[in-house]
DNA sequence: CCGCTCTTTGCAAGCGTGTGCAAAGCTTGC
DNA sequence: GCAAGCTTTGCACACGCTTGCAAAGAGCGG
C-alpha cells in the first residue's frame, strides 16, 4: 500500500532533457550549472515531487549530516530546554537531530549508540550526566566530532562546554552572608557528577573561608522527591540552617515543599534557599526561587556553531569553553 | 584528523577468508549462512571494529530504520515524558528516532520535514498540536507510515491516537457537582485544538444536564501564564466559580498560583480545581492536583507497535485508538 | 555409487548519488 | 579568424551494501 517509489535523478533528468550530472549539480551548492539547466531541473523536479536521497548523498560524500544527541533524563526541564534549543539550532544549520535516549540502564545504550556509528552520524553531543568514558572514547574513534556539555571527560579532540560551577557556588555565599545567614547547607544529590560536585566545593570553600558554618548532604538523584529528603534530613536535625544552596531547581522546589508544608518554614523569613538551572519552574509564583541561570540558548548556539566551522577542516579554535551562570534574583533570599 | 575512514564489509571478508556476500548475511537476521562462516566473520568484525553502513543499507532496502518525531512544544512537560517513552520504546524496537522540533514558526518546519523525507523515514509520529494537514499529506505521499497523537485529521491511513476528551469533560463535573460545587468554571487556552475542545465540550455538556452554571474563558497559549491570566479573568468577576477544570495541569499550577497568592484563596475550600495531563509538577506538595492522566506509556507503546506489524506487509488492525484518561485523585478537589 | 533434496556460498547486478576528467561551448582580446 | 581562457556538460566510476541466481557441497535412501 505504501508507495514508497521515490523519483530518482534519472527520472527528473529524463524530463528535464539533461543528463543526470546535471541535475545532481544543481542540488549541490557550490556546483557550475548554468541558470538555464537550473531553471530546468528544478522545474521537472517540482512537478515530478524530487527529494534527494540523503542516504546515497551520505553514501557517497562519506558524510551524513546527522548529529546526534545522547541523553539522559530527556523528560527533565533542564534538560528537554537544552533540547528545544539544540534541534532548533541544529534545523537552521541544516543538519538533522538524532535522538538517543540514555535512561535505561540495560544494554539499550550501548545498542542505541552503536546504531548511531551505524547511521556514520557526522557529530555527537552528549548532554547525557554518565560519565561512561567508553561512550567518548567510541565515537571519538569513529571520526565523529564531539561536543561534551558539563562533563569533565580528558580526551583530547571534543569541545567542552562548562560553567563556572565553581565561582558560582562562591558567590551564592556572599548573597547569603549579606542577607545575614549564620549557617549554610548544601543540598545535594549523590550522583557526583562533576558541575553538582563543582558547586559544592565552591559553596563550602567560601562558607569556610567566612569563618561560616556549613554542612553538605547528599541523596538519590537529583529531582524533587530527593530534594524532600534531604529536607527531611536537615530540618529534623537539632540545629537547623538558615540558608540552603540546593545544587538544582529540582532539588529546590522539592526542599521549599518539604519545608514549607511538612515543616511550616517560611521561605525567605527564616531560611533562604537558591536552586540552580533557572527551570521553568523556578518563576512559579509557589517557588520564586533565586536560581543562577544556565545559559541553553548560548551553550546550543555555541555547540552547533563549533560543529559548523569544523566541518571546513579547519579544526582549530577553542577546544573548550566556560560559560557564566547569571544569578537571577527572585524572593527565596531576603534582600541584603 | 577525523579519521572518517570506516572499515567495509569487503576487509572483513578479506580477514575472514570469506566472501563480501558472506560478512552481509552474517549481519542480516534471517539470512542462511553456517555456524562456522558465522563465527569467522562476527570475529574478524570484532577485530577490525566494524559497523554495517546503515546508509547503504538503507539505500538498498528502501527503508531506512529511522522514525521521525515531529513535535512542538519540546521542553513542556507532557511532551518531553512522550518524548521520553517514544524514543525509548522506538529504540527497543531497533528503530532510531529522527527529531524535528516545530517550534520556530518561520519556513524551518516545511524545510525540517522535507529534510526527514529526505533521509527516507520509515515513518513520522506527530505529537505537534499544529494543525497543518499539509504535512500529514506530504509524509502519506512519500509512503511513510504516520501516527497522529491528540489530532483528528480525517485524511485515510495514519493510525489515529486519541483520548476520550469528551467523556472526561463530563466526568470531571460529576466530581465536583459531588464535592458540592455549584458554579462550574472552564479555563482553556485558544489554541483551539480537538483534544482541549473536546474537554471544554464534554464539560459544559455535563454541566448543563445537571442544571449547573457553567462559564467558559479562553486565552492564550496552553501554559503557566496563560493560567494565571485566566485567573485574574474569573476572580475579578462579580461572581467567582467555585469549581474550575483547567485544559491542561500548567494551565492549573499558573491558575492556583495566581488564585493563592494574589487573591488569598484557599483550595480546596474555597475552589476546587482539576487539570488535565498529570505531569509531574502536578503531584508536588504545592499542587497536589486532581487530574486526568494522560497514559504516556501505553501511547507511545501502541505507536510503535503499530510501526512494527505494518513492516510485515499485514496493514490491517485498528486504524484509530481511543484510550481513556484515568482520573488521578488528590487534595485539590473536595472529597465527596 | 547414483540421484535427489536441502543448505551454503560466491558472483554480479543493482540502489541513488557525487565528482574527476575530458570534451564541448562560449567569451574575449588580438 | 584564431588561440587562449573560462564555464558548462556528459561520461563513467565509486560509495558500501543486499539479494536473485546458479553452482557447489552435504546428507541420505535406495
Amino acid at each position: 500500500m505504501a508507495p514508497k517509489d521515490f523519483i530518482s535523478a534519472l527520472e527528473v533528468a529524463r524530463r528535464a532533457g539533461v543528463s543526470r550530472s546535471a541535475v545532481s549539480r544543481t542540488f549541490t551548492p557550490g556546483a557550475s550549472v548554468s541558470a538555464q539547466t537550473r531553471k530546468k531541473v528544478t522545474d521537472a523536479a517540482e512537478a515530478l515531487g524530487y527529494h534527494v536521497n540523503e542516504l546515497a548523498r551520505g553514501l557517497m560524500r562519506n558524510q551524513s549530516g546527522i548529529v546526534c544527541l545522547i541523553v539522559s533524563d530527556v523528560a527533565t526541564p533542564y534538560r528537554s530546554a537544552l533540547l528545544r534549543e539544540l534541534t532548533g539550532k541544529l534545523q537552521n544549520a541544516g543538519k538533522v537531530a538524532m535522538l538517543i535516549n540514555t535512561d535505561r540502564s540495560d544494554g539499550s545504550v550501548d545498542r542505541a549508540l552503536s546504531q548511531a556509528i551505524r547511521y556514520r552520524a557526522d557529530a555527537s553531543i552528549i548532554l547525557s550526566g554518565l560519565p561512561d568514558a567508553s561512550i567518548v572514547r567510541l565515537c571519538l574513534k569513529n571520526g565523529q566530532r564531539l561536543v561534551l556539555i558539563n562533563r569533565d571527560d580528558d580526551e583530547p579532540g571534543p569541545l567542552k562546554i562548562n560553567l563556572d560551577d565553581f565561582e558560582a557556588g562562591e558567590r551564592i555565599v556572599t548573597a547569603f552572608a549579606r542577607a545575614g545567614c549564620k549557617s549554610l547547607a548544601f543540598a545535594n544529590s549523590d550522583a557526583g557528577t562533576p558541575s553538582l560536585m563543582g558547586r559544592e566545593r565552591g559553596f563550602v570553600a567560601a562558607a569556610r573561608r567566612l569563618g561560616l558554618e556549613v554542612s553538605v548532604e547528599r541523596h538519590g538523584w537529583t529531582g524533587y522527591e530527593a530534594g524532600c529528603v534531604l529536607a527531611q534530613r536537615f530540618l529534623t536535625r537539632p540545629r537547623r540552617p538558615d540558608a540552603v544552596f540546593c545544587a538544582t531547581d529540582l532539588l529546590a522546589c522539592g526542599f521549599m515543599d518539604a519545608a514549607r508544608h511538612q515543616f511550616g518554614i517560611s521561605i525567605p523569613d527564616q531560611m533562604c534557599i537558591a536552586g540552580f538551572d533557572d527551570i521553568e519552574q523556578a518563576s512559579w509564583l509557589s517557588y520564586d526561587l533565586t536560581t543562577f541561570a544556565q545559559p541553553v540558548a548560548e551553550i546550543a548556539a555555541r555547540a552547533v556553531a563549533w560543529l559548523s566551522i569544523g566541518e571546513n577542516g579547519n579544526d582549530s579554535g577553542q577546544h573548550s569553553v566556560r560559560l557564566t551562570a547569571e544569578l537571577v534574583w527572585r524572593s527565596s533570599i531576603r534582600a541584603g
